[in-house]
Order: C-alpha cells, then sequence, then structure tokens
DNA sequence: AGTCTTGTTCGACT
DNA sequence: CAGTCGAACAAGAC
C-alpha cells in the first residue's frame, strides 16, 4: 500500500536508477484502462521522442515532467510497481504498460490487480490541485493542519485519510499518527483541542519521516506488498507501533492493540491510550 | 469456494 | 451543502 513514504521512496529509487534524462522511444499500453484521460494510443503518441526533465512527487502520485511541459502522473494505488531496467525484456504477467527508452532501458509499470493509474497533462494542476498541504514541507504547520481540520464534523481518521486534508496519508500512516498523539481514530475533529492538534501535527511529521527513512513499510512477502524500484523491500515495518499488530502489547501501557473499523477501513489502535473522548 | 482487503472516485442518499 | 455510505475497480491472500 504506497503511501507518502513509498512513493517518495520509489521516486529517490528511479533517480538513482538513471530515470532522469532518459529519452522515451515508444510505450507499449498492455491493459488500456491503466491510461487515464486519453486514449491508450495518443497516450503513446504523445510520448514518443520526450525527454524526462524531472521526477519529484505530491502526495502519493509520482511526477515525471518532461521537456515538452507535459508531465506524466503515475499512481501506483495499492499494488502498483514500478521498474528500471537496462534492456528490453519480454513483458511479465503484471507489467501493464511498459516504456522503451532510446538506449533500451525500459520502464515498467507492474500492477496485479489494475487499479493503478498513468494520466499524461500539460497542467500539472489539474491533475493535482485537489490535494491538501504536503506533510513533510515546512509551511505544513501545525496552523495548516488546524485550518484543514476547522468545523469538520467528520471523524479523524476518515478525515486523514481524505488527500484534501492532506496529502498522502494512507491507512498505516494515519492509524500510527493517531497513536503516537494519543487521539481515538473516531474523534470527530472539531473536537480536538488544540493541544492534541499540535500533537497530531508532530505526529504525522514524524511517522512519515521515518517510513521515509525507513525506505517505506513492506508487510509480509506476498507479491502485492510494497515493493520499490528493482524489488527493493522497505523495512519501516518493525517501526510500526499499531498497524496490523492487533492482540499485541501497546508499546507504551501494554494493553492488547485493538482492531475495528471505522470508515470501512481495518483501523488498529490502543483502547487505554487512545480514548474515544478527551477527559474533559 | 468464499470472503476480505485496499486507494480513490463517484453517485446516491441523509 | 456537508457528510456518509456503498459500489466499482481486480486479483491475491487466507
Amino acid at each position: 500500500m504506497p503511501e507518502l513514504p513509498e512513493v517518495e521512496t520509489v521516486v529517490r529509487d528511479l533517480r538513482d536508477h538513471g530515470l532522469e534524462k532518459a529519452r522515451i522511444l515508444s510505450a507499449d499500453i498492455r491493459w488500456p484502462r491503466i491510461i487515464e484521460g486519453m486514449s491508450p494510443s495518443s497516450f503513446a503518441r504523445a510520448l514518443r521522442g520526450r525527454t524526462i526533465t524531472r521526477l519529484s512527487r505530491r502526495g502519493k502520485y509520482i511526477v515525471v515532467s518532461l521537456d515538452d511541459g507535459q508531465h506524466l502522473l503515475i499512481h501506483l494505488r495499492m499494488t502498483g510497481k514500478l521498474h528500471y531496467i537496462p534492456a528490453k525484456h519480454d513483458p511479465g504477467k503484471h507489467d501493464q504498460v511498459v516504456i522503451t527508452m532510446v538506449d533500451g532501458h525500459q520502464l515498467l509499470f507492474n500492477d496485479t490487480r489494475k487499479f493503478g493509474r498513468l494520466r499524461l497533462t500539460r497542467d500539472a494542476d489539474k491533475g493535482l490541485g485537489h490535494l491538501g498541504p504536503e506533510p513533510l514541507e515546512d509551511t505544513f504547520t501545525v496552523s495548516v493542519l488546524q485550518q484543514q481540520l476547522q468545523g469538520k464534523s467528520r471523524m479523524i481518521k476518515p478525515l486523514l485519510l481524505d488527500q484534501n486534508c492532506v496529502a498522502g496519508l494512507g491507512n498505516i500512516y494515519v492509524d500510527e499518527a493517531l497513536w503516537q498523539a494519543k487521539i481515538h481514530p473516531e474523534r470527530h475533529a472539531n473536537t480536538l483541542t488544540k493541544a492534541e492538534m499540535k500533537k497530531l501535527h508532530q505526529a504525522i511529521r514524524t511517522v512519515l519521516q521515518q517510513g521515509v527513512e525507513n525506505c517505506g513499510t513492506t508487510l509480509g512477502t506476498g507479491q502485492t506488498n510494497f515493493y520499490s524500484v528493482a524489488g527493493r523491500r522497505g523495512h519501516n515495518a518493525d517501526a510500526l507501533k499499531v498497524f496490523r499488530r492487533t492482540g499485541e502489547p501497546c508499546p507504551r501501557c501494554s494493553t492488547p492493540i485493538v482492531r475495528t473499523v471505522v470508515g470501512q477501513r481495518g483501523t488498529h489502535f490502543c483502547p487505554t491510550c487512545q480514548r474515544p473522548l478527551s477527559a474533559y
């Protein structure tokens, strides 16, 4: 489940593999629905001859900027993976899009569940404008978070999962941030005290930074887990305090971690540290 | 065999 | 309008 730290890891790995400056020869779209907003043939035609000028990230999107001012937005959704290989090879079972460079390198978009999406856009804001603030930027202050939560009666967990609120958070890091801030996932956003928002702000930044430092979270060994470029595993799983740790003792108070469903999403928390309502 | 899972969007309700 | 809910997408994990 690629969230901000996993996507950041992929972007860094693609840079390290030399994708920046590569020139595109052709694109082979093997599962048409992966391409959003235009036909696969138009997409392939638009990419032909383009040189990649920059790789960046916005929320959970990978932004591949091209020399004609267009941007290729890649969203991995749940099981999308990218590989950058030095020579042409026959596409594997789940290689949905193959982009071949003039020097023979191939960028493979591999996705077992075919939920991932590629979109070519002239104006990056069109595809990314709806996203909330970047939580690791210096501009993401407590008061920015406060503004995003202001007047919202929604439960804090579904709100944090909403990419319009804060960009890049997903199920893993939201559970971790709420545990660290000692906030129950079903608390309504407008009931958080200023002190709680401050702790939540710090917690969001800490868990995401740690995730980036550990190159993302890879749980288990199944092929639907997160793998970065060249099949590299993230090693943040050991740093998780509550996610997928149902029944294990809370690292702070030893109460067994509970799993519930909040907003149709599996949710892990400590029933002792994270009370439903603050006591005041 | 059947159920669950998961990020995001979208449409239908409340 | 704001928010909630379920559906849809797809296939591996269990």
